[in-house]
DNA sequence: CTTTTCTATGCAAACGTTATCAACTTGCTT
DNA sequence: AAGCAAGTTGATAACGTTTGCATAGAAAAG
């Protein structure tokens, strides 16, 4: 069962007019007469004309639409992010086309096939946990594609990025449980191979040099999958508390890592924060319900989505290639509640 | 600046090949020799070809993609929906566009007109809370474009309906409540105009009356918005507060209504369930970690997004039009916890 | 050595739209 | 009366792909 659209053929069959006279017409160009522009779009507002998007796309080679692509929806920074984009496209008439690579390189790779073979103007991506390999998207940007990164970029293509001050922000947060006192404070991080891990390694550990605590390697794991499966959050709590000198809290610096490290206490009927204090990544809003009330470093991710459609669109804009690329670097905001 | 993208043409000119021969080589054609094709297609891999999706939507009239329209990607229920939509989507061959309406009839008028213009094979979709002229989607159906309804369905659009067997659940909720020994059960219930709302007003009323509870009118309060805004739910909530009687227990049907009603009650420093209990509607997999933990009444998501996209794909795929309609009714999961 | 049959390939049309150019009316000037 | 400009409209090509039909060459049959 096919849908079948009212085309321009259909009205200059019915009015006895050449296609090129109804396309003329519709758009209102000069050289066709006020009468028949009239009688044009009467009819073609009578039988519900829409222009093909389809047809459109291969004639002016470009689609009007951007693809995007995510980890999950699911992250409340992720969905949060798409409202800021959303909001950014749909004002300047760009449609938005959203594809979740649920930290899997092989559905990412499924999802850049799809959208770059020519049905988007311009990409948005979070690079998966999982994804090593950058050559297509490389490849992808040389053959012109503007492509912006947004919170999970890539350090080896140059493009436009916004990104989180993931320093600065892990820095604060261990800052902030080093000054409650704690000392064995133990780091659940995202995939090792991701820029905003490296980066937020960096500031915890700047933290707590600065404070000076020794950084302990063994207080430092990584999960694979960003947290994605709850068993590997355990894993790494497992080991944790296995440890001879048992951390006293916890520093989680992912959405799923937060919760799944929240997840792991409860499970164990550990009391936060008198047996671990914790600290996590999040833009959930129920943080502020859980139990204990969650003390969380959140992103300004509406902002970061805005931020990373207006580049995007510039580029895809652009008259010329773009050659100059920004980084956009954003700052957290530490809430504090009652899990330190 | 503009994506250039490899096409059948440019493998011609490079190979001496016409594209007629090139296209049949890369679809595997009989009658291409077995030399010409493998030439072809080592070329092809080499510069990465990819067959333009545009150019094909236009010559075969259709796009394989499917447009989903959810009322919020960060509502639990809906981004697991969309993950049971999309596993069935993409075994099937075929792509999703989700669009959100974030409640409002401007912004699902917007998206239906753009997927509508025939650049989608068939549309899954859940009705916004402000949706009350269906004529666009009376028409859409009746120009012979596949719709399945899933979650919230239209009553009077006669085609595919997944949808949770409300009244049951519902009922459930409120039993549990008043085997509890709750007597004066609140319910703040979602947009009036809603077909889930109203049987899930249903449900409620049946388990007060069959447990010989008078039902009270004021004790109903309807959200327009969904819980969209957390001040409809607090002024609901305040308004309940309000009445001589109060109430001893809530019971909200909607994801946003549940988490907006227990933030009002830790906003008014209200035990749960000491002052009052809570029961609602919720996917999320953070409500065994708030404060309380929460009973909640949980549904099939991602079976439903499954069910619906298959129901969806049997239309899209059927020769001829579908006139026998399905409505699918699963069964929601009551899960018990300290907030009753 | 001609005719037939096959195999492999190319040509051209189509999908819906727009842009370029050509063609046809008018009415006016010389 | 011939020519011409202005004002409308139409035919055609193009975007990338597939496909029915045509055709080239070669092998097989007579």
């Amino acid at each position: 069962m096919r849908f079948e659209a009212v085309t321009i053929k259909d009205i200059a069959k019915e009015l006895g007019l050449s296609t090129s006279t109804v396309s003329r017409a519709l758009r209102d160009s000069y050289e066709i007469s006020e009468e028949t522009k009239k009688i044009v779009l009467e009819y073609a507002k009578k039988i519900h004309y829409h222009p093909n998007p389809i047809a459109l796309g291969l004639k002016e080679r470009r689609t009007k639409s951007i693809g995007v692509i995510v980890c999950e929806i699911a992250n409340s920074f992720f969905s949060q992010a798409i409202n800021g984009i959303e909001s950014v496209a749909y004002s300047k008439g760009y449609n938005v086309m959203i594809s979740q690579s649920h930290e899997s390189v092989e559905r990412e790779m499924f999802h850049l096939q799809y959208l770059a073979s020519r049905s988007i103007d311009g990409l948005l991506i979070s690079v998966s946990t999982e994804t090593k390999d950058f050559s297509f998207l490389h490849d992808l940007k040389r053959r012109g594609m503007p492509i912006v990164f947004y919170d999970r970029a890539v350090p080896e293509i140059e493009t436009h990025k916004v990104v989180l001050d993931n320093v600065q922000s892990a820095f604060d947060a261990t800052k902030h449980l080093i000054k409650k006192g704690y000392r064995n404070i133990a780091h659940v991080a995202n995939a090792e191979g991701l820029s905003i891990t490296k980066e937020r390694v960096q500031g915890y550990l700047k933290a707590l040099t600065s404070f000076g605590i020794a950084p302990d390697e063994r207080l430092i794991k990584y999960c694979p999958h960003g947290g994605m499966i709850q068993e590997e959050i355990d894993d790494v709590m497992n080991q944790l508390y296995k440890l001879k000198v048992k951390p006293d809290a916890f520093f989680a610096s992912g959405d799923k890592l937060t919760t799944g490290a929240l997840r792991y206490l409860h499970a164990k009927k550990k009391k936060v924060p008198q047996d671990a204090a914790l600290v996590g990544f999040s833009n959930s809003d129920l943080t502020e319900m859980l139990n204990p009330p969650l003390t969380i470093v959140r992103q300004p991710a509406f902002e970061m989505g805005q931020q990373a459609m207006q580049l995007l669109l510039e580029m895809v804009e652009s008259k010329r290639p773009v050659t100059d690329f920004k980084t956009v670097k954003l700052n957290a905001e530490l809430i504090c509640r009652a899990s330190v």
